[in-house]
DNA sequence: TGCAAAAATTAACAAGCGTTAATGATGTTG
DNA sequence: CAACATCATTAACGCTTGTTAATTTTTGCA
C-alpha cells in the first residue's frame, strides 16, 4: 500500500472512502485544475489562502484543530487527513472560533468556492459527498466527546490510536500493521484532556500489555483485535464505505 | 418575552438566531404546510417518523443526543432546542451513530426533504441558513469537547448552563435573569462526563459563590457577568446574529 | 391526600490523574 | 561534532473526582 502521489488522487480517495463515486465524478475531479502550495510548521494556512473566495484542501500531512484556553493550555478537537476539505466552514460563518495547527510541512491546494459549487451542482456523486463530509467530520466529534468525557486514560489513548490508524488505512496511507504517529506525548495530551506525564504511563501500559509498540515514530500494532477491545472502538462512526459491508 | 405558539414561529425564530432572512424568506416559511405530533419521553422520533422521506422539526421540548456505551454508562452529546431541524444528517448518512433522548413532551413536525430542498433552492437565505445551522452544530460540538477534555468540575458546569441560558435567550425561550432546566443532576452528569455526587457538590459551589439559585427545576442566575467568567464562557461559538454586533 | 418512585443530598473512603521537578534520550543546528 | 533544544521517562506527593451506600427531599400519580 503505496500512498496516492498527487493532489488530484488524494482528493479522489478520500472522497471515494466515504462515497459513490462515478466514472464522470472521477474525470470530473481529475480535470479540477487548482495549484498547490507548501506550508511549513507555525504557519497560517488562512492567512496563506487569504482570499476569501478560495477553498484550501489538505494534500499531504496531518493538521489538528484546537482551542486555545485563557490558561495557555490548548485542547485539540480533530485531526485532519489529506483529501480532506479545510474551510468549507468559512464558507458560511464568518468567524472562526478556532485554529488550525501544523506540525509537519503540509501540502494545500487552493480551489474556488464558486468552482466547488459547480463541482457539486454538475456531479451529484460529489455534492453528496461533500455533504457526508461534513456530517462525517461532526460524527468524528461526537465520538470525541465520548473518549474525553466517558474513558479513562488507558481507553481513551487507545480509541485516538484506532480512529487514526482506521482513517489512515481507509486513504492507504498506513502500514499493514501500523503508521507513523506524527504526535509529541504533549500533543496526545492535549487531544485527550490528559496530562503529558499520565500519557507517558498509559502507553508505556499499552506497551506492556503488548498491544503496541513504538519504534521512533512508528507506531506498531501488535494485537489489533485487542487494541480495539480496550479502547471500545466501534468504526461505525467514520462511516467508511469499506466498513459498509461488515 | 414570552415563547412564540406555533411551529412556524418557532422555525422562523430559530432561523433568524443564526442568519439573515428577508420577508421572502419568512413568507415562504410562514406558507409551510406540515402537521405536527405529540412525543412522549421514551418514545423514539425516528420511529415515529420512519417515512425516510422526510425531516423532522423539533417544535416544543428539548431533546439530547447520547450514545451509549457497552458498561451501560451514556455520554450524553448536545442539546436541541425548539426549530431545530433533527435528522438532516439522515439525508445523507445512513446508519445512525447515536440515539435521541426524550425526557419531556415533546412536540415534532415533518416536512418531507424535497420540500426542504425546494425551500432551500428557491430562497437563498433559507439554503444558508441551514447550511449555518449544519455548521454551528459542529461548532457546538467542538466547545463540548473543550468542557469535557480541558476544564475542571466547577467551570464546566457552569460553561453548561451559559450555554443553554444563551442557546434558549435566543429564541426567546427563557425569563431576563434564568430557564426551567429540564434536567436532573444525573443527567447533567452524563452531559459534563462527572459523576452524579460530584454534580450535586458542584452546584452547591456555584450556589454558594452565589452565581446560581435553584428554585425547583427553574434554575436562577445571580451573577451572570461571574457565571461567564468562571466558566470562560465566550458565546462567539454559537454564531448567534445577536451577538454579532457585540 | 397519601403512597411510591425518582431525585437530591450527605458521608466516608478509594483511586485515578495532575503537578512539579529532575534526569535521560533523541534529534537538530551551526 | 559539540552544544542545545526538544522530547520521553521517572519519582513523589496531593488533590480532584469516583464509588458506594444510606438518608432526606421532592415529584408524580392514584
Amino acid at each position: 500500500m503505496r500512498s496516492p502521489s498527487t493532489a488530484h488522487d488524494r482528493l479522489i480517495r478520500k472522497l471515494e472512502s466515504i462515497a459513490d463515486l462515478s466514472p464522470d465524478d472521477r474525470r470530473a475531479l481529475q480535470d479540477l485544475s487548482f495549484g498547490t502550495k507548501l506550508v511549513l510548521p507555525n504557519q497560517s494556512i488562512v492567512q496563506e489562502g487569504e482570499d476569501p473566495d478560495q477553498c484550501c484542501l489538505l494534500v499531504k500531512g496531518p493538521i489538528h484543530r484546537y482551542k486555545l484556553r485563557p490558561n495557555g493550555s490548548r485542547q485539540i478537537l480533530s485531526f485532519h487527513l489529506p483529501g480532506d476539505i479545510l474551510d468549507l466552514q468559512n464558507l458560511y460563518l464568518t468567524r472562526s472560533d478556532h485554529s488550525i495547527g501544523i506540525v509537519v510541512p503540509n501540502q494545500v491546494a487552493f480551489v474556488p468556492h464558486e468552482t466547488l459549487k459547480t463541482l457539486a451542482d454538475d456531479c451529484p456523486g460529489i455534492g453528496v459527498a461533500f455533504w457526508r463530509d461534513t456530517l462525517i467530520d461532526a460524527a468524528i466529534l461526537r465520538e470525541w466527546i465520548v473518549n474525553v468525557g466517558a474513558r479513562s486514560a488507558q481507553p481513551r489513548i487507545a480509541h485516538l490510536i484506532c480512529e487514526l490508524f482506521t482513517r489512515l488505512k481507509a486513504l492507504w496511507l498506513s502500514e499493514e500493521d501500523g503508521f507513523t504517529l506524527q504526535l509529541t506525548q504533549a500533543e496526545i495530551g492535549e487531544a485527550t484532556g490528559l496530562s503529558t506525564v499520565h500519557v507517558n504511563r498509559t502507553l508505556q501500559d499499552l506497551r506492556r500489555s503488548n498491544l503496541i509498540a513504538s519504534e521512533g515514530r512508528f507506531l506498531r500494532i501488535l494485537n489489533w483485535a485487542g487494541l480495539q477491545r480496550e479502547a471500545c472502538f466501534d468504526p461505525a462512526y467514520l462511516h467508511l464505505k469499506t466498513l459498509e459491508a461488515a
